[in-house]
DNA sequence: AATAATCGCAACCGCCTATGT
DNA sequence: CACATAGGCGGTTGCGATTAT
């Protein structure tokens, strides 16, 4: 501040907006060939008229293998109310849908909650989600709220460490996989698809985390049954088929959550894996 | 059926921190 | 130590979709 800094990037020479299917597509077989060591000069590198930062942006919530897509279960929805109650505005685990859901229900509910609390017992409001909402508003920093600072205790980390990793065990998968199939530049792929592939993973409905879908181990059953159609689809579409002793493996190796959130994150968010 | 109001979400902006030189 | 650069996060905005009137 003061003096300014230079613009990351020359705003009237990259293109704005949604992304479009191309674009998405250019980026994730990018990063998966190469990684994104550099933000900064990744669009050129990947052929992509976009700000760094805005590739980043689209990575991290959207194309990520790791990122679980979805309606947020009643227990998700809880957990983002306690992490917001002990961290503060300090959406460490997955950034824009969750902030999204923060600030256009939760914040709400809360608020209205604390509301009807007060017309019981005025005191009751000085709690601490009260104290939070006011705390934060009050503030022209919300980042400066809650400890005055982004230092987050190593406790606190911890948690969110634990929570992120059940996030990574999908990506993790996907990297083993890559690297035992030997196959990476097959992820260039994608720009010939077969176009019953993308209508199959835009169409279908069945991959959809219903509301709740957590509740009940027999829908997990049969929700598994389809990612693993899913799964199995999408392999042969990009040439990543295995072999049996590969695929029981795989089933042995992994937990449902995390596979879930692989192939959700995969299908991607309706407005940006259609086909053009 | 048309219009207004509201909701939900993707993307952008600005600032901060971490790191390198 | 000072400065520059890049990555990252939180808040906000814009717009399409949905619902109410």
């Amino acid at each position: 501040m003061g003096k300014g800094r230079a613009p990351c990037c020359d705003k009237t020479k990259v293109k704005r907006g949604p992304w479009s299917y191309d674009e998405d597509l250019k980026l994730i077989s990018f990063i998966n060939k190469y990684g994104h060591d550099n933000w900064r000069s990744l669009p050129e590198r990947a052929g992509l008229l976009r700000c760094g930062k805005s590739c980043r942006l689209r990575w991290i919530n959207y194309l990520r293998p790791d990122v679980k897509r979805g309606n947020f279960s009643v227990e998700e929805e809880e957990t983002i109310i306690k992490l917001h109650q002990s961290i503060g505005s300090k959406y460490v685990l997955s950034y824009n849908e969750i902030k999204n859901v923060w600030h256009t229900h939760l914040k709400k509910r809360l608020s209205s909650n604390t509301n009807l609390n007060a017309d019981h017992d005025e005191a009751a409001t000085k709690g601490s989600l009260n104290r939070e909402e006011t705390s934060q508003e009050s503030s022209p920093n919300a980042s400066m709220s809650f400890g005055g600072s982004n230092i987050v205790s190593k406790e606190e980390k911890d948690v969110q460490i634990g929570q992120t990793s059940e996030y990574l065990q999908g990506y993790n998968k996907f990297a083993r996989m890559l690297q035992e199939v030997d196959k990476r530049e097959l992820l260039e792929i994608p720009f010939d698809v077969d176009p019953d592939m993308w209508s199959f993973i835009n169409g279908s409905d069945s991959f959809q985390q219903p509301e709740n879908s957590l509740a009940t181990r027999a829908h997990q059953d049969s929700q598994e049954d389809e990612v693993d159609k899913w799964f199995k689809h999408l392999e042969s579409g990009l040439g990543l088929e295995e072999n049996d002793s590969q695929q029981q493996q795989h089933i042995d190796a992994n937990n449902e959550s995390s596979s879930l959130s692989l192939l959700e994150s995969y299908k991607g968010p309706g407005t940006s894996l259609m086909k053009p």
